[in-house]
DNA sequence: CAGTATCCTTAATGATACTG
DNA sequence: CAGTATCATTAAGGATACTG
């Protein structure tokens, strides 16, 4: 057999340009998933999308989450401008989550991640299943 | 002042559905940021949507990336289906990396990501100058 | 209710040396 | 060149107890 070249030409199916610029010096991908790439912050997202929240209506609509994490998500969140947060100095306290603006322009982006993730999961797997028959015990997961 | 409710009605500035069914229980979301939240796949990626690369062009193309790092993330990307992996039996010998068209179709993605990351970047970056200046040593960043 | 404050475990990444 | 193997370092996340 062959050792050199074997020109496997698989069509570049259609993708856009994605670079940045002559050169890429990392594009702001970085930073959104530095944003929304953590545990927690886009199920959070997921969750106000469908309204106001309170904290605890928070958590107990994002399953697993713990009460440090939630305050630590909701307040980065609140830091970038995603979200507002709303004190009433009742009592018991009550505290109210709402997207701002910018928050809800990135469910827009959320969904198609959801979109993409849908019709690609099964294919994923089945890869993965291959791929994991194929080197057994390669440490890789 | 009254303590009572303020009613903000901050104008829902049209968000899309992300919920997932009546109630939701994570959508895809995230197994997509399992896959590319990390600190490299995605600027892997970026670069392999320009072309075919060899290990040691990828390291080239992605500043401060490790040896280590890299491969780790090729195989994973691999594993998932979303790159190739080509080997010349040469000496020295020589691997290509290769999007697959699953990797291409994320890159539309990657491109909605860096779009938003470049609408809202300073907006971003002037909320967190103004949520530091008023929450000094909170810890949170 | 809506948090803080601590302590602890684990996962992710990095640095370095060595190999087919 | 294209890795692998180890060791060391951080950062992320979780468990629990306490408070205005």
């Amino acid at each position: 057999m062959s050792v050199g070249h074997t020109e496997v030409t698989t069509g570049p199916t259609t993708g856009p340009v994605v670079s940045c610029g002559g050169e890429h010096e990392d594009c702001g991908i970085r930073e959104v998933l530095d944003r929304i790439g953590d545990k927690w912050s886009v199920l959070v997202i997921v969750e106000l999308a469908q309204g106001v929240r309170r904290f605890r209506q928070l958590q107990r609509a994002v399953p697993g989450i713990s009460q440090r994490m939630l305050t630590l998500t909701v307040r980065r969140l609140e830091r970038d401008g995603l979200i507002s947060r709303t004190v009433y100095a009742t009592v018991p306290p009550q505290v109210e989550y709402e997207l701002t603006a910018t928050g809800h322009s990135l469910t827009h982006l959320v969904k198609a991640l959801a979109d993409w993730s849908a019709e690609h999961r099964e294919g994923i797997a089945a890869s993965r299943r291959a791929w994991d028959a194929a080197h057994p015990g390669s440490g890789i997961r």
